[in-house]
DNA sequence: CGTGCTTTTGAAAATCATCAAGTATAGTGG
DNA sequence: CCACTATACTTGATGATTTTCAAAAGCACG
C-alpha cells in the first residue's frame, strides 16, 4: 500500500540522511556524522497520501517513524467511533514509542507525508551505540508530555473560544510563523493543513462549534479566515489573552 | 517548611536505598546494587503533609523527585484560578523532568508524602554513569505519555458518567486492587485519597457533577460509596463498558 | 455546469455549570 | 461526652454552553 519512495540502494543510502530535511531537527540529529551510513541503511523511506493510515491503534508495535515532510495526526478511538486526536506531527517528529508491545494510537497522513521507518530492533541497537540518541529521545518524550499536559488543561478547563485561540497560537509557534516568546512583528499567517473535523477532534469540539467559533473570532476582528485552509492573526494580543496564557 | 525526615548521615544512608519502599518499582531500580551508596548520598529525603506544595509551576526546575510513599497531584493553573490536575502520583513515580528550565506544573501532597529529592546536576551524573537509569526514565516518560493520551481521550470525548467510570477503573488497576487485564475475582475496593474537588479537577468536571454522577452510579448498583474516601466496584463489567474500553 | 464534499448557519435539545441551600462528618474545646 | 464550628459533600433549581439535527451555502473537480 505505502509507496516505497526510494529503492533500498546502499550507494544512494550512503548519504541520504546527510541530505534529509529532518536532519538537524529530529532524533536523527543525535547520530554523529560517522553513524549516518548505518542510520541510512536502517531506514526505509515511505510516503503516504492524505487520509492514508500508517499506524493502526492496537497493532503490534514493530516500527518507529521519523517524519521528514508533511503533517500527520495521531488519534485514539472509542468503540462507538468517537475519536480524539492527541497530536499533529510534522518534520522531525518521532512516533511509535510504547511501553507495551502495542501501538496506543493510530496515525494518518493529513498532508502528503514522507517518513523514515525503523524496526524496533534496529532502534534499540542504534540507541546502544549512540547514547546521545537515547538522550534525544528522552528529551523528545519529555517535550511531548509537556504538550500533552498543556492539552489536558485545554480539554478539561477551557471553553470553545479559548480552545481555538490556544490552538491557533500553538500552531503559529510550532510552525515558526511567530516567535516562541513575545509577539510577532507582522500578522502571522497560520497554515491549517487539517480540516474542521480534525480541528474539532483535536480540541474536543464538534465541527459545528469549531466553525461557529472561527466565525465569531473573525467577526470580532481577531483573525482573518483564508479561503484555503489558513488564517491570519490580526489581533495577536487579543488571541493570546483568550488562549489564557498557553 | 518541608520536614527533613532523616539527617544526612552517611552510615545510615549507606543502605537507605536498599530498604526503600520504592526500590524495585521506580527509576531507582535501574541503579545496580553497587551504585546504591552514591544514589543514597545524592538523595535528600523529605516529607510533606496534605495540601503542602513541593513544586511551584513556573519556578526554576532545579530538582527531581521520586515518591516513596503517599499520593501527590500534579496540576496546571490558568490565571483566573481554574485548574487541571494532570496526574496523581504514587510510590515509584518520578517527577520534575522538563525540557525547558522551568517546571511546567505544580505538585502538592494529597496524602502525606515521603519522597527523595535529587538535584538536576546529580541526576545528570547518575544517568551518565548508569545508562540503565536513562533507559528507565525514557520508559517512564513514555508510559506517562500514554496515560496522558488516554486522559486526552477522556477529557475530549467522554461524558461525566464515562469519565468517572474510567477514573475508578484506572485507579483500581493503578493501585493493584484489580488485575491490569481481565476482571477481578472479588469486588475491588478502590481507595480515593483525593477529595471530590480533586477528582473534578482531574476529570474536567465540577465538584457537583462528580457528586451527582457518583450518586447515580451508586443508585444503579454499579458502585458502593464507602464513608471514608473510597468505593467498592459492585458491577465491574458495567463500569468497564461505561469506561468505554480504557 | 452539475456532483459531491466541506463548511457554515439555524433551531431545538442535552449536558454540564452555576447558584443556593441543606446534610454529613471530623475536629475542637468546654 | 457533647455541643460547636469548619469543612466536605450532597441535592435542588436554574442557566449557559455545547451538541445534535437539519438544511443551505461554498468550493473543487470532472
Amino acid at each position: 500500500m505505502p509507496a516505497e519512495v526510494e529503492p533500498i540502494c546502499p550507494t544512494f543510502m550512503l548519504n541520504k540522511c546527510t541530505h534529509c530535511d529532518a536532519r538537524g531537527s529530529g532524533v536523527c540529529e543525535a547520530v554523529p556524522e560517522d553513524g549516518l551510513t548505518r542510520l541510512s541503511a536502517a531506514a526505509t523511506a515511505l510516503s503516504f497520501e492524505p487520509a492514508q493510515r500508517f499506524i493502526t491503534e492496537g497493532d503490534k508495535a514493530e516500527h518507529f517513524f521519523v517524519i521528514n515532510a508533511g503533517t500527520a495526526k495521531l488519534l485514539k478511538m472509542l468503540p462507538d467511533g468517537r475519536q480524539q486526536i492527541v497530536s499533529f506531527c510534522g518534520p522531525g517528529d518521532f512516533l511509535g514509542l510504547s511501553v507495551f508491545s502495542l501501538y496506543s494510537y493510530g496515525a494518518e497522513a493529513v498532508e502528503p507525508v514522507r517518513l523514515c521507518r525503523f524496526s524496533r530492533f534496529t532502534l534499540r541497537c542504534l540507541m546502544t551505540d549512540f547514547p546521545a540518541m537515547e538522550r534525544r529521545l528522552l528529551k523528545s518524550a519529555t517535550f511531548e508530555l509537556t504538550l500533552a499536559q498543556e492539552q489536558m488543561l485545554l480539554l478539561g478547563r477551557k471553553n470553545a473560544r479559548e480552545r481555538l485561540a490556544s490552538f491557533l497560537i500553538a500552531r503559529a509557534r510550532a510552525t515558526g510563523t511567530c516567535p516562541a516568546r513575545g509577539r510577532p512583528a507582522v500578522p502571522p499567517q497560520v497554515a491549517l493543513p487539517m480540516n474542521r473535523t480534525d480541528i474539532g477532534d483535536f480540541l474536543g469540539l464538534r465541527i459545528e462549534t469549531v466553525s461557529r467559533t472561527m466565525t465569531a473570532l473573525k467577526t470580532d476582528g481577531i483573525i482573518e479566515i483564508l479561503p484555503r485552509c489558513g488564517v491570519i492573526i490580526r489581533d495577536f494580543d487579543a488571541l493570546e489573552s483568550l488562549a489564557a496564557c498557553i
